[in-house]
DNA sequence: CCATTTGCTACGAATTAAGTAGCAATACTA
DNA sequence: TAGTATTGCTACTTAATTCGTAGCAAATGG
């Protein structure tokens, strides 16, 4: 399979030639579906079916493009009860999950003006 | 100018037909760049040139989108001095600054194995 | 004035994502 | 154990996004 585009430490990405981690990270993050995808997971291991269900409209093409992605990143992996988040895909969760939070709040006052 | 593409509150995005927040802030911060841009802003105001500099490789056609849409989102607006954090987009920054270090401790394990 | 710098726009090419159909492998059922 | 359903995809075509380069109008500087 293709490998060219996965985002790697050291090797040159969106936003950094040399590869910084937070920029390896936005690159990876910053494409579609992706941070859903760890949102959902965070409930629990889903099976592809699943995972497509919990990601409305997400086409199986990208849903798995994007799993090779983060399971190549070791954010995500596939057990026998479907795909779960590892060690490093559920701290990420948890840094991300105050967005959930702040998102109710920025919308409230986007509606505001 | 095209406005349909433009994630809202309320209306369908990538990840909700309803349109909740947080599948509403993943549409717009996953796209390429934007969670760069965030990022470089927090350094202080800057001119498009400047951005673009900060920002390696950004073509001006995107960088241009997504600042329109990050101004629409409030998150980032225009002043005397450049382009600059809103309060909520310096409140979104700081929600996403840890990971920062979590992704160089994250790279640092990506190589190990 | 005249030269720079700035903030873009235009436009064609390349890459990425969507949408739909369907198939091979496994699990379930009668 | 043969038949049925479910699962995890792949194939393929079309649509949308992003890139890359050129360059221009307006503001700024000397």
């Amino acid at each position: 399979m293709d490998n060219s585009s996965q985002p790697t430490p050291g090797k040159p990405v969106r936003g950094s030639k040399t590869g910084q981690p937070i920029m390896v990270i936005f690159d990876l993050l910053g494409r579609s579906w992706a941070m859903g995808i760890i949102w959902h997971l965070n409930n629990g291991p889903s099976t592809f079916r699943r995972l497509q269900e919990y990601c409305e409209n997400i086409s199986p093409t990208t849903l798995n493009t994007r799993i090779k992605e983060l399971t190549k990143a070791k954010l995500i992996t596939r057990t026998v009860d479907g795909y779960t988040l590892t060690d490093h895909g559920l701290e990420l969760f948890k840094l991300i999950h105050p967005l959930g939070k702040w998102a109710r709040n920025w919308a409230k006052n986007y509606k505001d003006t």
